[in-house]
DNA sequence: CATGAATGAGCCTTCATTCAT
DNA sequence: TATGAATGAAGGCTCATTCAT
């Protein structure tokens, strides 16, 4: 019974390996550099080992999006427990996706891989739905503090708009930012040394131009990221900002 | 004489349509769907003429990333021919860019193949001189737009932000909407509706938030888009209006 | 002890059912589509179990011979018990060869698998003498009966054939035409409707072409088929014919 | 011009290599000793050189299939013009199916293969129906023979049965038995020491049991054999008895 | 005995690139 | 310059067999 239990979590362990061999091609050398013998290498398992655990080379990349699809909602939520009026549980989501997007910098890259139809049409139905409600959670859990500052009028969205199209905004942003920011390694070059500080200003005056009460200027900004910090991610954190 | 400049212009043609080809493969197919007999195959030419025009197929992802972002540029510098205040030319920006990821999707996609090592590292150095200059210059068009907002005291940046990072905000929003809207089909289900419309809608109350003058509604926004569509960019703005 | 017969009683059940999960496979769908996994699945039972049982997949497929082999040889036997004229107990072992060929199908393509060196060559002596006496006992039994007719000069075989000739010419015809049976799903399209009847009758014509007497005129052929049925195959005629 | 042609006729030629190296693979070591690596080898070209002629391993045992089939056919056909009555015509068609069988002993086996789901199913439409327009051309040409027989009153089939079935039965036998003396080692030692004799005689009396006119004893047998074997398959049957 | 994870040789197939014509 | 057959490295995947538990 003990064997048993210690097999099944050195098969959960590796299983994780796999995905952690997988994750850091992907950004730095792409998907085309993913090969199952080069995982099965690095495993120093056998490729039959690795074909135990993932069917084919696809289900791996969607298992990546999931992963860290979950990942992401669980960061979320917790910052979504930050109490506080909406613009400010909203700001905690914000930092909770940098921390996220810091710690995933491949997620940006998976994401746009597992739409591809040659790859989305080889994997299971099974991960499929999976990862499709991981991105309904997940996009909820933001709309839904939309919805709560436009019910407490904290927020009065432009007509024709919907709060599912507020959170595309910002989702947009921080996509397309952290996408650039971990793949283009040009962007110093071009006079963008802060991207990461960058990106928070930018959803403060957005936000701040759709009029989301408390304005930046209204409340104390710093004070809500100590608490989020200090409170909601600890770990996190501290395993990001070490260095810093 | 005569039959030189023919073949010369048959040449360029063809390289053109090398590119229109691949165009198309990678947004819906991806990259490792490309390949140069399928290129060979719809050129009607054979693979031996396709390596007469690009030394290896890297250079055809470079070559794609390279017209397209000259594309851009023009359409930027066309757009920054506007006659107006700083923000309205920013405004006719912004829809250029719109125009142009509507005509290119597959742009935001062939932007981030282009970084990956193994690609970048077999394409020549001077295509590879000819995207820095491209996104030198584009970036400049449009941060020259803030320093002149800045000039004219229409905007004041936060402390310790420069204009390039204030265009990077804009670039990320566009780049990771555009990006999702031209791969992720499920936007639709999650509540996106009218993806474009709402991108919009996001860079004018970011530049509000950021208090560029005149604000959104301080000035005839529909106007300005009107005179930029039919006076800078008709042809474009019917090509991708003409259903709507 | 009452265990261990119990046990033993397992054992022989669930190699009987190994060989019944291999059958359907390898007419339906060929040898490669065989494999070891598979077995297991379907006996719910480990690969471990199933590698008990047979030392290697080869092993199988001469077991699978051997068994339908000895079926044969048994309903052969069954048959050439009935009472009567050389003729009609050829006639029994023609109805018997149906049934079998109906009821193992898959026989014919087995018996051709087995011969192949690479897969003949890893089987077990033991096995291989298995399956040669078989089919030595099998024709034997055959051939006495033609032995036995040239000696009650029922027939008189033409100068320079043996009986084993004769056996061949009518193992050909039933080896053949239930091969084609069993695999070609075209027949019917190419006018062939009632293939077992068919070579009902030509076997009949056959025999009549070498004399042997009493021929198909010459007695009741319908009597003899109604008494073999239900004498000697009352089970299997029914089995067979439960929906005629 | 004359490159194009000679090209063409290496290509032509190499094609009929690989069908040339598959043809003994097949019958003496049977499919799976079959595979593209060997292939390339014994071509002495490479792999991808094959794979121009051929897009898949089961494309080339069905173009297999078909060559033998046309083969068959067009040796059929030219026994078939033995002017002659019916039945010296069907003894024309037995000799020249006895000679195919000994230049093609690999066809019987290959004609099962290609009914295998798995390997059928990969194969292209194209081809599929060259296979099935070559089976209903020879069994028509065979089957043409019995209707005209009946046509001439040489033979009156039982009530119930078509030509064509009749000629299912002298296929079975063929088929069963040139397969068996393709891959029976086995088959001297139970004593069938002159098969292909055997087969001759079977094919004779099982006529004549269906009293196809002229019965076997009515007409000069050894002369026609030894017209059809001089007149319509001299290098044939020099090739084939060459050593007897 | 039963298990089933692990192995790894081996197969089919793809495709960028070369080069003789 | 155009061609496209030829190449062969590389990759995805299968499966018979082993063996520690």
């Amino acid at each position: 019974m003990v064997n048993e239990s210690r097999k099944e979590r050195e098969y959960l362990y590796r299983e994780q390996r796999i995905l952690d061999i997988a994750r850091p091609v992907i950004v730095q050398e792409g998907y085309h550099a993913l090969n199952m013998n080069r995982i099965a290498e690095q495993l120093e398992y056998s490729k039959g080992t690795v074909y135990n655990h993932f069917p084919c080379k696809e289900e791996i990349i969607l298992a990546l999006a999931i992963q860290t699809l979950e990942q992401r909602t669980e960061m979320f939520q917790r910052a979504a427990r930050f109490v506080g009026r909406s613009r400010e549980r909203m700001q905690a989501i914000g930092l909770a996706c940098e921390l996220f997007a810091r710690m995933f910098p491949e997620h940006f890259v998976v994401e746009q891989l597992v739409r591809i139809p040659s790859i989305w049409d080889k994997t299971s139905a099974t991960r499929q739905q999976q990862l499709y409600r991981g991105e309904t959670c997940c996009l909820s859990l933001v709309s839904g503090i939309v919805h709560q500052a436009v019910g407490a009028k904290d927020i009065s969205l432009p007509p024709g708009m919907v709060p599912e199209e507020l959170v595309f905004g910002l989702w947009s942003m921080t996509f397309g930012a952290y996408s650039m920011l971990a793949t283009n390694s040009n962007l110093p070059a071009l006079g963008i040394v802060n991207g990461y500080e960058a990106v928070r200003s930018h959803l403060r005056h957005m936000l701040d131009g759709y009029g989301w009460r408390p304005l930046d200027a209204e409340h104390d900004y710093d004070e809500v990221v100590h608490q989020v910090m200090t409170q909601h991610f600890p770990t996190e954190a501290a395993q990001i900002f070490q260095n810093a």
